[in-house]
DNA sequence: TATTGTTATACTCTATAACTATA
DNA sequence: TATAGTTATAGAGTATAACAATA
């Protein structure tokens, strides 16, 4: 098991992976996945708010926002409650994106758990989002 | 699930984790870490067979390689059957290296899978070895 | 001519610090 | 003074190409 972790971690796996999943979507790839897809998950914010919720540096997050700005993904619209802030925002292109590399996962997904016994799939899933959270966050007493 | 995935792969969880099983070994970080680890599973090995079984360039393969060797960790000899090969494998402290950084990996996976009902871990590192797999090699198909 | 190991080069990603504007 | 966003700089990682030695 230790081996599967280091394997999935393992650059060359991420890239491959995250490759074929953005392969067919213009102006995403494998650094700017997870601004796009996070922004996605907890609706526009600030560049600070995502960059907390992805993980990221701010730096990070503003230049890879600018890229799929770019690329016409994304856009910035002033905060209007705060003049120093910058609200981002999926534009329409930026969820057809999105959807596109939701499809993408999922049908890899359940191409592959497709022999798996009814009830496993989510067992696992479970399990998987326990111990990624574990890692994330070390610190946090899992004492439920 | 797919949620989990991407943060596992995130490069802050993935930096995190490495950092925390490989800070108290010395000479050992999270880019040399495949490798050692690597040379422990096939054993001694030509810098082009372990860069093939760890999935990584033989370029950087040699370069972390030299790293570990000034570390003390693993040793160079040449290979007898082919004078232009040389042959890697782990000195007595590389050797010692690789069970700590074992026992790290595996008292933390212990600790998170504690409350796990009886079981349901052997499931799942199964299915993770499987899914890692399916992400490694794409191309293989599963037909079993 | 092909392969092994290695080094050199350029490129990308990441992290730290600095800058501007506003609170 | 602190914060949001951004940009600049430097450092680390990676990939491609090139090299010498041997098969």
């Amino acid at each position: 098991m230790a081996a599967a972790i280091g394997a999935l971690t393992l650059r060359a796996t991420r890239a491959g992976l995250y490759d074929r999943l953005t392969s067919g979507v213009e102006g995403v790839d494998a650094t700017t996945y997870p601004v796009l897809s996070g922004l996605d998950r907890i609706g526009p914010a600030t560049a600070t708010r995502l960059a907390e919720a992805i993980g990221m540096d701010r730096t990070v997050t503003t230049r890879y926002a600018t890229r799929l700005q770019e690329a016409g993904l994304i856009a910035r619209r002033p905060d209007p409650s705060d003049a120093r802030a910058t609200r981002l925002a999926l534009t329409a292109d930026g969820e057809r994106a999105v959807l596109a590399l939701r499809d993408a996962m999922q049908s890899f997904l359940a191409e592959e758990m497709a022999t798996w016994p009814p009830g496993e799939a989510a067992t696992f899933a479970l399990h998987l989002e326990r111990l990624t959270e574990a890692l994330a966050y070390p610190d946090t007493s899992r004492t439920s």
